[in-house]
DNA sequence: AAGGTGTACTATGTGTGCTAGTACAGTAAT
DNA sequence: ATTACTGTACTAGCACACATAGTACACCTT
């Protein structure tokens, strides 16, 4: 029996994102940062769903996407597991998620009174503030 | 009679945003890099709605949320224009708006193979491009 | 008076998100 | 084998957002 690695999600329901949205958001950053590791059991759809007080099915849809996403991988009858080896996409699909996102950021900052260098510090600030709560976890 | 200002906006189907979403950003764009001047008249909802070939009270719901944003100035009887003086926001919303437009964009590259500063040398880039586009039009 | 303008309604259809309930197949422990 | 837990796949119903369609009204210019 493999013990399950707990999750410390919190559905906040002023966030625009749907709660399915909002599981698969937090479970891909705590993989992503560590803090749920390579081969980690997760809660069962049931177990997340009672904890979160929502329907498993929306904990299921969370759990499909995660799946098809290539970070999770589930097998029937044992539960779902973290990827031991994450999915590598192609650096010209790396390269159109980088444009995609930044499209949608640049739209929604363009407006504020910042200068380039400004936003493009902070940006680095945050992510590098983000790299360091990694190897805080190792 | 002032001449109105005729407006590029391209529907796309394959857009995930609400088409009077659509209408807004592309608009506020517009008016932020100065292809629309300031107290420039925008097409009628019933013209700009025949124009993209989508209901007129689409287009009334966009102009009315830039209304509300201090972007454009309706008049009834004679229509919306570009506002001469672009709303200020306090101090502090700018940098709410930016802390929270960069934890979005932040949540959506931190899963690809970049460097915080790759990514923050390339929103740099970008941001530097569209301010060069503005003097463009100066 | 006529026509174009923004605005405000109501009604209808469609899609998404979420909940609820049920059912089934696979796995492990007893 | 039985039991209990797992993921998965349905159906049904409800609420909400989006978009369309139609109508009506007040305003302004000509």
């Amino acid at each position: 029996m493999t013990k399950v690695t707990a999750i410390a999600i919190q559905i906040a329901p002023g966030d625009a994102r749907p709660i399915f949205r909002q599981i698969v958001d937090e479970i891909r950053r705590e993989i992503t940062t560590g803090k749920i590791p390579a081969g980690a059991k997760l809660p069962s759809v049931r177990g997340l769903a009672m904890q979160l007080t929502i329907n498993a099915n929306t904990v299921a849809k969370a759990y499909t996407e995660l799946t098809n996403l290539g970070v999770l991988e589930s097998r029937k009858g044992l539960g779902v597991f973290a990827c031991e080896v994450t999915q590598q996409l192609s650096s010209a699909e790396q390269s159109d998620k980088l444009a995609q996102a930044t499209q949608v950021f640049i739209n929604d900052v363009m407006h504020l009174d910042f200068t380039p260098q400004q936003v493009s510090d902070y940006v680095l600030a945050q992510l590098n503030q983000l790299t360091q709560r990694d190897k805080d976890n190792d």
